[in-house]
RNA sequence: CGGGGUGUAGCGCAGUUGGUAGCGCACGUGGUUUGGGACCAUGGGGUCGGGAGUUCGAGUCUCUUCACCCCGACCA
């Protein structure tokens, strides 16, 4: 059997981290192959994880202001070309829609690959006074990017997201916007998915098309490589001229807002399986696990174990715990590594001798200890969960920090993407330095960590550095 | 777009000098099992990626075409 193969094949993750992953995300039937190139299905078990990120999410957005709104998925390409940077950026992964109702269109429109140009188009109309502002919207939708090389959650051509579209009367007010909601983003991926994040402002080289500074998340994964998890932008008044976002202020006067925007997608699920996988499969934090705790009836023919363990399933139930009770008539060992390799959290074995003693055997996916447990401290599972989710995020924790090191040459910044490091170095702010980097260590920069200290010079050219960047390989 | 590779059952693969299309897993049925991927019996399932050619005969040889994968390049 497939499942059978899968963890035989896997003996070391980091040999064959990509078909480590590509294995993991198909036969945990998590996604599929879509049938263009580049697409993928979202399968039930994958997209219940998608709807335990939107809920925490949305949650956390509407808390820090922001409302949910729904804007139209075709775009006329002349939106795009009212700002340079961004049509400039974004022009070679549009996808086009030239024919519609049997008939060639007048104007191509563009199949969203973000939606600042018809947002920024609507919120001209809406604003006209200072009392307008600020704005804060949120959407919930899909995106296409035609991008050349894909993979499930990573990159795909087509993917899930949520992007949020603010206007504000000030700069100060804009910026301090762009690093509430990247707050808003740690505090997720730390406490949701169970991933810790370095964060900070990115390169221009790396930053958004149309942007006037661009923060980002970066994750470390088990191979050592970042992950650019979410993103919020500071746009300045770039869109609202672009746009005629304009504004009548206290002093009478006609004024431009200014802009930010910040996004996260389905990518975050494929964070959440790099970050946290194992040579079994899935490791799934308990707040985005569609089950967190599986029933295995172990002896079922011999009665009364079946009904016990839907008895145990409506107590947690009744917990608010998310559970299943597997009856299929399979071996228990079977069930076992089925459910470790979707990453249930927690997995309950019942047979007729625990039922003769008033009690079940738990076991932790994350550690793969396993217990005992009276039935009657059931209700003890709901703080189990909790502390698996704060091991898993200290666990990640102290992995990642291990694998953080400081460079002071070109040489160093190799060693240590070559031992699958993040590495942190001085930098002295030029284009030609960045380039050298990736040229001779296929590594990017990716956050600035300026609080931490800018060293005397910059690793690659030897110069006054400027700031202290962090260069790794990037997903 | 450059370099390399693969297309044979749902999945993974074998198929020798050209000679009736095979194996493992999965799936159906009956039975025995069940505390770490059980077993026995039996059954169903194929335009061999497509097209053309050579041949008495092509999964196999030739030409052509398509699709997918990996490494680059590009890029949230």
């Amino acid at each position: 059997m497939a499942e059978k193969q899968f963890v035989k094949e896997i003996s070391d993750i980091n040999e064959n981290f990509p078909q480590w992953y590509t294995d993991v995300v198909l036969k945990t039937q998590l996604v599929d192959y879509g049938p263009v190139k580049g697409t993928m299905v979202i399968r039930p078990y994958g997209y219940a994880i998608w709807e335990n990120i939107q809920k925490d999410m949305d949650r956390r957005f509407k808390e820090a202001g922001s409302k949910n709104a729904y804007f139209p998925l075709l775009i006329p390409m002349s939106f795009f070309t009212k700002e340079a940077e961004h049509v400039e950026g974004f022009a070679p992964e549009v996808a086009v829609v030239t024919h519609a109702g049997g008939a060639k269109l007048e104007e191509p429109l563009a199949i969203r690959p973000t939606s600042e140009t018809v947002i920024g188009t609507m919120y001209a109309k809406w604003i006209n006074s200072y009392r307008d502002l600020p704005v804060i919207m949120n959407q919930w939708c899909n995106v296409m990017r035609w991008e050349k090389t894909t993979r499930p959650f990573l990159r795909t051509s087509e993917f899930l997201w949520q992007e949020g579209h603010t206007v504000h009367a000030s700069e100060e007010e804009a910026m301090e916007e762009t690093i509430k909601m990247l707050n808003v983003y740690r505090e997720f991926m730390e406490e949701t998915l169970a991933i810790p994040v370095f964060y900070g402002k990115k390169t221009d080289k790396e930053k958004f098309a149309g942007a006037v500074a661009t923060f980002g998340l970066e994750a470390m994964m088990l191979d050592g490589k970042s992950l650019q998890i979410g993103t919020s932008h500071y746009l300045g008044q770039n869109f609202s001229k672009a746009f005629e976002i304009k504004f009548l202020d206290k002093d009478s006067k006609q004024k431009y807002g200014y802009t930010t925007s910040w996004g996260t997608s389905t990518r975050m699920i494929g964070g959440v399986i790099m970050a946290h996988g194992d040579q079994r499969g899935l490791v799934l934090p308990p707040r985005v696990a569609p089950i967190q705790v599986v029933i295995v009836p172990i002896a079922a023919h011999k009665g009364g174990v079946n009904e016990k363990a839907l008895e145990i399933e409506s107590i947690l139930k009744n917990l608010g715990i998310r559970v299943e009770t597997d009856t299929r008539d399979m071996s228990p060992g079977w069930k076992f590594n089925e459910w470790e390799m979707k990453g249930v959290p927690i997995r309950l074995e019942i047979g007729p001798r625990d039922i003769e003693n008033n009690k079940c055997m738990i076991c932790r996916r994350d550690t793969l200890e396993k217990q005992e447990l009276s039935l009657d401290n059931l209700s003890s599972i709901v703080e189990l969960l909790d502390t698996i989710q704060k091991d898993m995020l200290n666990k990640s924790r102290i992995n990642r920090d291990k694998k953080v090191v400081e460079a002071s040459s070109l040489d160093e910044i190799l060693e240590g993407v070559n031992n699958q490091n993040f590495v942190k170095a001085g930098w002295c702010g030029c284009r030609e330095c960045e380039d050298k980097v990736k040229e001779v260590a296929s590594a990017t920069a990716r956050v600035m960590c300026d609080e931490e200290g800018v060293p005397e010079t910059c690793a690659i050219c030897g110069k006054k550095a400027t700031h202290k960047v962090i260069f790794a390989r990037a997903y």
